[in-house]
DNA sequence: TTGAAATTGATAAACCGTCTCAAAAGGAAT
DNA sequence: ATTCCTTTTGAGACGGTTTATCAATTTCAA
């Protein structure tokens, strides 16, 4: 038995829904990419290279697209890689970046998020998504 | 005398100071830059196209950074490309995105900026910049 | 006016992610 | 287990955006 029993079931489900496959590939992603926050794909891609050094890069990419789909993973351009965001154990949340060491600490502020909700609706807009990313030095990194 | 005699005078105080040369290019892209909010280097080449059909590409591009350096603008990365944000006379702000017209609204709320500051302080974070944008859709859009 | 240093324009290259397509694998029905 | 249709995969080509290269041109201080 698997330890990521919850998600492999949600992603089971996602597929059933959509007439797709329960590939090794997939099985072997999904079980890398629970063991992070947040990974990008080449950085996925070397890891795996040990278990599979066949496992193409596109699969990669259209793996950890696929999760989004199915709400595991959520992408995030923090820098000049996307980085995909492991939410499946977790809600919204924004992020801390030390521009230094690269650091990134999650973190939920619901009196952000209702001044957010605010301005937009003093704007006349209705608000689907938002970012926000704080970039700065971390404590270590300050000294 | 140019109608933008500030802007013109930092940018030359920025040359000045390490030794760079004021152009005709330059000038040229400094007067079509401060006409817009944002805009990217691909709509300015297309704008100007028409003023001086020599002007290259990467002379936008290149010009365009060299005002984010000088502080006239700021490089904001919405959509796929590159918006320069022309900050030459407001102060720091944030963004409302319409996603379906693609309307860009500014905006400051220094209650938001306040608790930014309390979310890294609390994470030990010094903050030097930080990204918020809002996604939805405007009034208009909405119907 | 001269000449060293910076700039320009054309284009190649880098970068990241997606697309293409033939071969392989999944899986439902038999 | 076999069949057969569909989906997936891997390799590499491709596309969009931005930067790097470099010879020719321009700037500007002496
Ligand atoms: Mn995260
Ligand atoms: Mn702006
Ligand atoms: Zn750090
Ligand atoms: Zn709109």
């Amino acid at each position: 038995m698997s330890k990521h029993q919850k998600e492999m079931g949600v992603l089971k489900e996602h597929l059933g829904k959509h007439q797709l496959k329960y590939t090794r590939q997939r099985e072997l992603i999904l079980d890398a990419f629970l063991k992070q926050e947040h990974i990008t794909a080449e950085e996925m891609y070397h890891q795996l290279a040990r278990k599979d050094p066949h496992l193409g890069l596109a699969t990669i990419y259209r793996t950890l697209n696929l999760f989004c789909e199915a709400g595991l993973a959520q992408a995030r351009h923090f820098g000049t890689q996307t980085q995909y965001d492991n939410i499946s154990h977790k809600g919204h949340h924004d992020h801390l970046i030390c521009t230094d060491c690269g650091k990134i600490v999650e973190f939920e502020n619901c009196d952000i998020e209702r001044l957010q909700e605010e301005v937009a609706t003093r704007n006349g807009f209705t608000i689907k998504t938002h970012r926000l990313e704080l970039y700065g030095l971390c404590s270590r990194c300050r000294h």
